[in-house]
DNA sequence: ATGTATGATTTGCG
DNA sequence: CGCAAATCATACAT
């Protein structure tokens, strides 16, 4: 109580000054009893700073009494202004409210995964069109993605909940503390200004709430989407026949295995036809994973020629029967030079016929060319065999290199560059120059 | 559990 | 944009 004359002073000189004051005190009244209005104000001040002294039902009769006061509304409209200004003048500075790019982001984003926005069958399309984008590389849709849907339907109604909820507890909030500024203003002077502020404020820390939501919901999104449209995760093997497929072209194409986009589309054809793998995706997706196949398989068959020995021969093996087998169906006079190879698609015979020779040729460590495919098929076969069991064990890649040897590649398409592991390069050069193969 | 095989992705080049 | 190379992450075998 000690600092009840300086209030009272400087409430005092404030009205003094006030210019819109004037208006107030000139209700009837006549300069002569302004004196005494003065006083009056000064009572009334007074008894407000003194009102903590008083007993409850003291203070509460009291603040009747003020409440009553004709003075009351007119004392209240200058406490407020004068709140106003100075309330303002702090605030004012830093009630600017910038559009938040964080925010925005957020709820382009929750738009775009189809959590906020439209409600469900807007909302799922536009999450099925997003796993479409995103899982390019495909897998059968289906079921992972209903899997999906369902997932994200559930973020999507915890956070339409929580939202809501938050919604509900601002609102709440916002009238309960509306009602009481309302109820305090009869008490204590509260401007309309003040309200509308604090309801902003408020305001402002519920959407900095809500911004939490969607960022967690967000995450969550991501986590949910990296889960399950993430093709890696996805991976599963070819099918033994696609396997096969594919290692019969890689090995008859041997000095240029890079099928072309057609082949490449005959191959996933081929592929997932036999693989029976529905999925609508694939159409788009089976190239691609051809692709990936061979982009794997001549890294992997480069880096380390020895291990895929045996798969060579078989494969070598199986094409020249395959070849044998069609020529001699074809009984067309095969000129030796362009062997027929059964397994791949008609447009890359020609590209693939040294392939073919070449392995024959090595295999049987003779000339294939002698013996005229058609003659006797089945000793060729035989030999293939044979040759085939006994590389079975080699676990050397030096001395299977001979057997299938990659240098003729090298002569032929070099493809592997001079990068070829040490232990498999045989510098001799393809026995009886090796029949670069006249493609184009 | 551990190692290997393998499909997919990333990175960098031309 | 296709490729090689490195890398990741899973499927599969032991």
């Amino acid at each position: 109580m000690d600092e009840q004359p300086r209030l009272m002073h400087s409430h005092g000189v404030g009205m003094a000054g006030h210019p819109g004051l004037a208006p107030h005190m000139q209700d009837g009244a006549t300069a002569a009893d302004g004196e005494a209005r003065k006083q009056d104000i000064g009572d009334i001040l007074q008894q407000i700073m003194t009102i903590t002294d008083q007993s409850l039902d003291e203070a509460q009769a009291r603040k009747h009494a003020l409440n009553c006061h004709r003075m009351k509304p007119a004392l209240f409209n200058v406490l407020c202004e004068i709140k106003e200004k100075t309330v303002l003048s702090i605030r004012g500075a830093q009630e600017e409210e910038p559009p938040d790019a964080q925010l925005m982001r957020l709820d382009n984003m929750l738009l775009a995964e189809g959590v906020s926005g439209p409600e469900k069958g807007g909302g799922s399309a536009a999450a099925a069109a997003a796993a479409a984008a995103a899982g390019g590389a495909g897998s059968d849709n289906s079921a992972e993605h209903s899997d999906y849907r369902a997932k994200l339907s559930q973020i999507r109604q915890i956070y339409h909940t929580e939202l809501e909820k938050y919604e509900q507890a601002c609102n709440e909030f916002t009238t309960h503390v509306m009602n009481l500024l309302r109820e305090q203003s009869r008490t204590r002077p509260i401007s309309p200004k003040e309200i509308e502020r604090m309801v902003s404020i408020i305001h402002r820390k519920f959407s900095s709430i809500q911004m939490q939501l969607k960022q967690s919901t967000c995450e969550a999104v991501m986590i949910l989407r990296s889960r399950f449209l993430d093709a890696r995760r996805k991976r599963r093997n070819f099918n033994k026949q696609a396997t096969e497929i594919l290692n019969e072209y890689f090995y008859s194409h041997l000095s240029n295995p890079y099928p072309s986009e057609e082949a490449k589309e005959e191959l996933a054809k081929k592929c997932s036809i036999t693989v029976s793998q529905v999925s609508s995706a694939s159409a788009v997706t089976a190239p691609s994973r051809v692709s990936n196949w061979f982009g794997n398989k001549r890294i992997r068959y480069k880096k380390n020629i020895g291990k895929f020995q045996e798969e060579a021969n078989m494969y070598a093996a199986k094409t020249a029967v395959n070849a044998a087998n069609a020529s001699a169906h074809g009984s067309q006079a095969n000129s030796p030079s362009t062997p027929n190879s059964a397994g791949s698609a008609g447009s890359f015979n020609m590209s693939n016929s040294g392939d073919l020779f070449m392995s024959v040729q090595s295999l049987n460590g003779d000339s294939y060319q002698g013996a005229q495919v058609g003659a006797n098929v089945q000793s060729q076969v035989d030999t293939l065999r044979h040759v085939i069991s006994q590389t079975g064990g080699y676990s050397d890649g030096l001395a299977a290199s001979q057997m299938y040897s990659p240098q003729g590649i090298n002569a032929n398409g070099g493809w592997q560059d001079a990068t070829t592991p040490s232990s498999v390069t045989s510098p001799t050069e393809g026995p009886g120059s090796v029949h670069s193969d006249t493609s184009n």
